[in-house]
DNA sequence: AAATAATTTTAGTCTTGTCTAAAAAATTAT
DNA sequence: ATAATTTTTTAGACAAGACTAAAATTATTT
């Protein structure tokens, strides 16, 4: 069983894996969990003792496969309550993960799979992120940036790469939400700015909104 | 903002009161919690220091009128999840209780109204304990407890005293449920023991037994 | 190849919540 | 009223998880 806060790590681990591969930094770890990289160093000693991931000093840390299958789960109650949230009790995309992040820890064999089960086995969340089913496994979906596609073409928001309150209410403002459609009609080269088509309006957003939205294409 | 081991207490406290009336011993809230009368001391004082209840030594502790309006948030809590366990995601009624010890300290000021509106505003948990509005009112039901009923007498079971599994289990078995109409049958005054006739089947129970099944009569 | 900078670890401290053992106060029995 | 018992509090310790400051290691410049 893990405590609460080797529950924190896992994830987190787990999350800095799926984007730079093994050998995850201390501080990289810290950053994502404000706190301090003195803190992680201790905690990853202990994490793995409990042969969750495997630690060389200086050397950063990666998950083994026990590692993996437990930040699974977690990830799985995180998004399936996120589901939850929107689909029965009214919440928006954006009110979401401060509640999940409390609900991902609750310790119970029945209540996930029940609840799975309850909402009709969803394979997506609000954000468009996957759920891993019971036994851990999910289908990536096809996606790219839309910093990444070129000036007249067109893509389908997908997803999201920050589920912070306040860039959904940023895209919410802008009427971007999951299945829109979405033209690059300009990119300046100067700031990375881009012009789209978006439910027939033109809006300018930066670069760092482009990195932020998930399209395919 | 109360930690977790805080509002276990004022929950603890509260219920104490509701049996006891003001003054609850160290001793007591111990027994109640699984754990040693110091720690219970080193706790109140705490808490004394919140203003959620009131503490002189060796005289006991009362809650003051925020820590009983704490106490009732939490309350309200465990019962709305325990109804939603039940009706929504199949648990039966010895399930929910160690779920609901959980989600009860899950802090969102959205999640649990949008519950209760969810729910439809249940007015009771599956154990027939009230459950208070948002305003943390509830009435109080007119209940008492089998072993006070004379013989030949009728009553309805409107409740339990002990929520936990193994007595929830042992009520399933001889098919007592809330609604259900007891009629007593005979009395042993040697050990407390009764007979009784429920869905027209004679039982005999212990003292134990009739002392934590409520009734209406 | 040094020197400098950045990262990571260690050492020591703190807070929360718990415990045991001993002291103090209150209660009960003689 | 005194003695014995029970309850409650205090004192000191411990584990988890965090922090700061300093030391050790690795990475980057010059
Ligand atoms: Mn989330
Ligand atoms: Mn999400
Ligand atoms: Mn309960
Ligand atoms: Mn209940």
């Amino acid at each position: 069983m893990f405590s609460l806060s080797e529950e924190n790590y896992l994830k987190s681990i787990y999350h800095l894996e799926a984007i730079h591969g093994k050998g995850i930094s201390t501080n990289s770890i810290a950053k994502k969990l404000e706190t301090k990289a003195s803190s992680v160093t201790d905690m990853i000693k202990k994490l793995a003792e409990k042969e969750v991931l495997v630690y060389k000093k200086y050397q950063g840390v990666s998950l083994t496969k026990l590692g993996r299958k437990e930040a699974t789960k977690i990830v799985r109650k995180h998004r399936l309550w996120e589901v939850f949230l929107v689909e029965k009790l009214n919440f928006s995309w954006d009110e979401v993960h401060d509640v999940a992040e409390q609900l991902e820890h609750i310790k119970s064999p029945k209540l996930i799979d029940e609840l799975d089960v309850f909402l009709g086995f969803p394979k997506m969340d609000p954000h468009g992120d996957p759920i891993p089913d019971k036994d851990g496994k999910f289908q990536k979906i096809e996606k790219k940036l839309l910093s990444t596609l070129e000036e007249n073409k067109i893509g389908i928001c997908v997803g999201v790469n920050d589920s912070s309150s306040d860039f959904l209410k940023y895209l919410d403002k802008n009427n971007i939400s999951l299945g829109q459609k979405i033209k690059v009609l300009s990119k300046e080269s100067f700031d990375g700015s881009s012009t789209i088509l978006i439910n027939s309006k033109e809006i300018t957003i930066s670069k760092k909104i482009s990195n932020n939205i998930y399209i395919q294409s």
